[in-house]
DNA sequence: CGTGGCTTTGAAACATTTCAATCATCGTGG
DNA sequence: CCACGATGATTGAAATGTTTCAAAGCCACG
């Protein structure tokens, strides 16, 4: 993990426009103001499960993934975070989950007290509600995709959330088949399988195994069945 | 639906003492100052999705399920509300999921402006952080369970779930097979086959399809594998 | 006592996983 | 620059778990 710098360099996220779909409160600037700058490596932990949690992070690029263990080892991801999106905030004392860097990339980081301090407690309390209720919608979402969904339409409906919030023709997938899969309740093998099979009759095109376009949005929106 | 009275017979709800597991805030009686008390009977609908949410909801007695419908007909369960749960708590405008009573119940319910008016801004606010919140937990752990647990481990963890909330020795069903099948992203077949298997093994002794116990602690906390 | 709804059970079909092998991609070192 | 090994992705075949379809059982209710 390197620290660049702290308290300064007010830039606000550079690689990528803000997301068009979502509104992007006034708080979204937060952040960007008073938090800290830094960069972690591929892979590298950004928190670890069972962390205190009164820091506040927010993507300013690359991909940051949030995930956990059970028991018995197996793992289950959380969501997968882009530029824009604020991560970290729990409803408890502690991280439910860790986070860690799926790509390189720049975090903007806060604490809580801190930020209650520059920006007053009621925006503070309203980017913290923010984050909860995206956090809500996200976990619904992502219930419903795991209840009644077969694989196939669970990696379509995948395929067709990485699209929507691309700008480009071409999709990047920041992350491996085996982060899809434990993200979707599957192996490796069964998301490979049903990438192929997509391909197979149409709806994508993969250039490689991590880029790919959607060549017929119309078919993809059917498949992935919500 | 049958309204008995509103605005008055302020006792709280009688039926059940308050969960223990759960720390009670000092807004868990706010709705009982305030709110309509209603009843509603097995099977009628408390309120629809896309409804406007404005109002919020404590089960007093019986219990309330949420669910929705995906476009081709499958049916998932959002949640199922025992006496003392707030329920209907929307972070949009309107319910995404509707609300029916499964069994015959009491609910207390209120308008958020009249509890604001009430009990002040702050109580109201709290209670919905925290109905939030819930919400929230409650829907990670649902995810936990359809990721990747087995039937088997699904059935068991919903018991056990049943159990803890439980006070006495047998532990009632209030939901029909079709509703666990739902809530666990099963088919009513399998889920009876495992309460068949986990009987078998001697974890759980069923009396009726609707009442069990729990006759082996420890191996039911071990299948549930949470 | 019979009817209807819900639950259980059985057998076959199906989807997904597991195990195993092959294939691509990419960085490293000769 | 190419061969090499390492890592991740794909593919195939068999095994498994769950669903589907079908029938029987149970219970409550009229």
């Amino acid at each position: 993990m390197t620290l660049i710098h702290a308290f300064d360099d007010v830039r606000p996220a550079p690689t990528r426009p803000a997301q068009p779909a979502r509104p992007v409160a006034a708080n979204d600037d937060i952040l960007a103001g008073i938090g800290v700058r830094m960069t972690f490596a591929k892979d590298e932990e950004i928190y670890g499960q069972g962390e205190d949690a009164d820091l506040v992070y927010r993507v300013v690029s690359g991909v940051v993934r949030t995930s956990s263990f059970t028991a018995d080892g197996r793992r289950q991801i959380g969501d997968f975070y882009y530029p824009g999106d604020t991560f970290g905030v729990e409803t408890g004392e502690a991280h439910l989950m860790a986070a860690e860097a799926l790509t390189d990339c720049v975090v903007m980081i806060a604490k809580r007290k801190a930020l209650r301090l520059a920006v007053g407690d009621e925006r503070v309390q309203a980017m913290i509600w923010d984050a909860t209720v995206r956090e809500l919608e996200r976990s619904r979402e992502h219930l419903l995709l795991l209840v009644r969904k077969t694989a196939c339409e669970r990696v379509a409906s995948f395929l067709k959330g990485l699209a929507e919030r691309a700008e480009g023709e071409t999709v990047e997938l920041a992350m491996s088949r085996q982060d899809m899969a434990d993200y979707l309740g599957l192996t490796i093998e069964t998301v490979s399988r049903m990438v192929t099979q997509l391909q197979g009759v149409g709806v994508v095109e993969f250039k490689s195994c991590r880029h790919f376009r959607v060549r017929d949005r119309a078919a993809l929106e059917t498949m992935a069945a919500s």
